[in-house]
DNA sequence: GTTGTTGGTGAGGGATTCCCTCACAACGGA
DNA sequence: TCCGTTGTGAGGGAATCCCTCACCAACAAC
């Protein structure tokens, strides 16, 4: 796929927040014949504003940003520019966070404990406008396609939307309801209405109990 | 530091399950003409085998490995060979884990956020047997050592009194002002005074955080 | 094409909690 | 005796929790 790749090398943007990840992501693909990086950013605004002026081919972004976050990053991409592919890269093996992140837009889905080759791939498929998952990400998805519209099975914090579960990862985090609606951008009270409803969907009694799950939840690494 | 670097290069053993990061890592550490990477692992007991078979002169890790815990890892590592030095690199908040990866054994704490050519520095001042930290965490372990009179370097843990600890894992448990207060048959007023005295004696910025400790503290089987 | 459902965003208002300051009694050292 | 520590608690304003309700957009269903 080298000898017919000199008339453009495909233009990737990344977004992450570890420039560790970020140093390493360009220097695989810059010594790619058939790929380059043209920019990147730690943040979501920051990102919207680079890829307007550098029109990437391929955005490579993780889900979990530190301010605002990368579900909402892909909406926003959609909205801009629909046909731009997205790949999203993450620590978190969630199966949680793969179909989410699918559902918001994103074409591709390959996480952090993946090997270099993978990622190359992945990159390649999505380019070409082609969905990537692991194995077993797509082997579970599609089993809960065929399973039925009311499937429920998996872990309780699949019934969060994502708005809910941003919440709820935040609270984890030790965020305020406060701090999180100005993080969010929301007013209090809209705030304090997920927290009732993961409360709800959670079965929590109160708010204790809410975050300590939120808390050891994160604190296992956010693995389900 | 190159002109004397001739006579041996440092050997650095790599853990963390992100192969990505070890990847790169690698890379990093290879073109310094001081420095070379002796071998890597991907969870603990890997990690400890591989380790009495290439007899590397610092290690690196993650707080957060898949199965085992990293910070088990250091204790593991601190007990078979106690002058090996250990620099944990973690994606995770340092306020959580940097206090506790030093006690349990770790010379250094960096977060991935961090940029490259600070990754190299903890490196170096590691191997050299000195502490690193970033400015912030470094001020604040600070404060700690200042604030309190003589504390011996134990955990924070030791100021409280009984009736402060006895609260404060109640806490981690999930109970709230109120249900503490009737199981101790105190007042509420007096839980709260009780709150107020673990939050400052642990240097803790508000209930949030408080909550994060005690939960994270019952959850690690109250040790240490 | 009107319904129905879900998801995101908020308001109103009372009950609690949080957070800071202060108080006081008991007990044990120096 | 004086002072530091510990256990206990109050007062009051700010912030929150908790419950109910509402609006609108998107999308599915009928």
């Amino acid at each position: 796929m080298s000898n017919n790749a000199e008339k453009r090398k495909a233009r990737v943007f990344l977004v992450d927040d570890h420039p560790l990840v970020r140093e390493h992501l360009t220097a695989l693909i810059q010594r790619e014949t058939d790929l380059e990086v043209c920019g990147e950013a730690a943040d979501a605004p920051t990102a919207l504003s680079l890829i307007s002026q550098r029109a990437p081919d391929l955005v490579i972004l993780d889900i979990s940003l530190k301010r605002s976050s990368g579900l909402e990053l892909i909406k926003s991409l959609k909205e801009l520019w629909p046909k731009l592919p997205a790949l999203v890269l993450s620590m978190h093996d969630e199966m949680l966070y793969a179909e989410r992140s699918l559902r918001a837009g994103a074409l591709g889905y390959i996480t952090k404990e993946e090997a270099t080759v993978n990622v190359l791939s992945a990159i390649r498929k999505v380019l070409g406008g082609q969905v990537y998952l692991s194995e077993r990400m797509a082997g579970r998805m599609m089993k809960r396609m065929v399973g039925g519209p009311r499937d429920e099975a998996g872990s309780p914090l699949e019934l969060l939307t994502d708005r809910e579960l941003e919440v709820f990862q935040m609270l984890g985090r030790g965020f305020g309801t406060r701090q999180i609606a100005e993080e969010l951008r929301l007013g209090i009270k809209t705030v304090e209405s997920y927290r009732a409803r993961i409360k709800e969907k959670l079965q929590l009694a109160d708010g204790n109990q809410l975050l300590q799950h939120a808390i050891q939840w994160v604190q296992n690494g956010a693995r389900d």
